[in-house]
DNA sequence: TTGAAAGCGCTAACAG
DNA sequence: CTGTTAGCGCTTTCAA
């Protein structure tokens, strides 16, 4: 058994009140008996148990977050800022995965939202209802996700996302100045909010450009999603692909080297998120930055109760090597 | 406040004693009281605290994991394969970012040691002695490290490791067999135990093959550090490299495309880890596959006292097209 | 089969 | 400045 308030008090020869109190800094207690206590806590190898004080204080020093895929980029550098702006706090994480499936993350809420003093839930599958409801028991921040605008937000909610118009309206303008007359579209999973605002993104900006716009779907967003993308891609009427992310970019990018077709001479492709290091894929991805870890600092900001209750993440193309001139513009 | 089990209680008309156990699932309840309590439970929307069950039990449903960096794809998915196996039974994971520090690694352990189950540490840096404390208090398992084989090592200890040992020799035969005389070997991080192991093999296999080794260092075993390392290479004697992780070998391939020189035809490289979607590497990365998914298996089995205290990953040489002739062989 | 009561380790009024 | 006393929400003897 691990060493107790109780026993360093004891062979301090204070209460346990004193005790605590010296442990925990307060101002009240007489030098001489702080040093007493902090020297035998000391020597007795003594680390007070989080347990304990959360049930006393009523605050965890813990937070949940759950995430769509532990192993996609994406989240990855969303919980690394998120983890360190908490950690530095001296806050834990509690970390779920939901593997993308809507029962997941209700378990995972619910076997968390007894032990931590707030969730992060990354790009929510859940019915606005639920998330309000959750809100109500502690706080709550969406990250990539927004409630509809109709619903009234409660106090206990955050909502950071990301503004993909600006970057998709500019990806569907940068293939238009290229010569691109259409855009195919692989989509993410369809209950995906982010995914929407793309989609509808795309559509307002082909429409006013004049372009024509397919959807491809996929299974997962991930780059065996993207090779399998392209098998429901007409290639021969195919000049331009946009991809709900980087990860699906460059599943379609491989599937694309190995039958053979060119990128950028044949197909331009552009990505989303940036989530890669510069200069891993070949050619270099055309992409839309939309920064996870800047996602992940808001998110901790909201969190710490710090930053807006509602923030946006801007967009913008990045161009790089994987888009070009149109083949069929240049004949 | 969230409904207490006090609450459930007065409103069942029974007392606290007997909707726990209704609750817990006791067989000592009627059938009638159970159905009754789990009524109003249900009608109150109960949920059981996890912090007061953990004080009251001693034991908390979660495990602590500490990872050197929660960015990097190896241990994302050894963090993927655990938190699967771990959740299936409704065990809660607390994650650490140590970001490859001593000290960082020192301050999660504290912060996490009352308040898991057990902890398990991935390519831990720690010295044996603070480990063989830390195992004292709760067990730990040592994940891609092991003891120096002199410790005696406690019962509380579970030592999951990779055996580069096959994986690397066959990487030098290989490199062998293709006419190369010499190896550049782009180390991990000083401290790393597994860089030892790897650099170690490759010393033995360099000599009994009769090659050339040269170590280069890295800052960071990922992308950026490849990138950088390569600075060291001197290039006008090297025909192969062979890189710490996979990490590493894709931030040389980058660096190696825009200093124009060709893979494999002037420079084969060599990764390891196998943690990449096949294909997203250009050309397809010659690998020592060493699974972190299994890792992760393994951990959680050790981790739920299933599986052997002390455990080896096997590792085999994968051969894509990143390694060919040497260019001097062939003149 | 059920209830009363004693903690788990800690903090926080409230007295002194 | 320090000690006494209640709990935080739950499980678990021990009696009834």
């Amino acid at each position: 058994m691990a060493t107790t308030i109780r026993q360093v008090a004891a062979e301090a020869g204070v209460s346990i009140a004193t005790a605590s109190r010296a442990l925990g800094g307060s101002s009240a207690v007489v030098e001489a008996t702080r040093e007493r206590v902090l020297g035998v806590a000391a020597a007795l190898n003594y680390t007070p148990s989080r347990l304990g004080r959360s049930l006393a204080t009523g605050s965890t020093g813990n937070v949940g977050v759950i995430l769509p895929d532990v192993t996609n980029p994406f989240y990855t550098s969303f919980l690394a800022a998120l983890e360190s702006a908490l950690g530095a706090r001296d806050l834990g994480i509690l970390v779920g995965d939901s593997h993308e499936s809507l029962d997941g993350e209700r378990a995972l809420i619910r076997r968390m939202d007894t032990q931590v003093d707030a969730l992060v839930l990354a790009s929510s599958r859940l019915p606005d209802a639920e998330i309000v409801a959750a809100s109500h028991r502690l706080p709550v921040v969406l990250a990539n996700r927004r409630l509809d605008a109709a619903a009234i937000a409660p106090a206990g909610l955050s909502q950071i996302a990301l503004d993909v118009g600006p970057g998709f309206a500019q990806a569907a303008e940068h293939l238009h100045s290229l010569g691109h007359t259409g855009i195919v579209y692989v989509d993410g999973p369809p209950q995906s909010w982010s995914g929407r605002q793309k989609r509808d993104t795309l559509t307002r900006a082909c429409a006013r450009l004049g372009m024509r716009l397919t959807i491809a779907p996929t299974v997962r967003p991930d780059f065996e999603g993207g090779r399998r993308a392209l098998e429901a891609v007409d290639l021969d009427d195919t000049t331009a692909i946009v991809a709900f992310n980087d990860q699906v970019a460059l599943g379609l990018l491989s599937a694309l080297r190995e039958a053979g077709v060119e990128v950028p001479t044949r197909v331009s492709i552009v990505g989303c998120d940036d989530s890669l290091p510069h200069g891993l894929a070949w050619p270099p991805l055309t992409t839309v930055d939309s920064s996870s870890r800047t996602l992940g600092e808001l998110a901790a900001a909201a969190t710490l109760g710090e930053g807006a209750l509602r923030n946006t993440v801007p967009t913008h193309l990045i161009v790089r090597d994987s888009t070009g001139a149109c083949p069929a513009a240049s004949v």
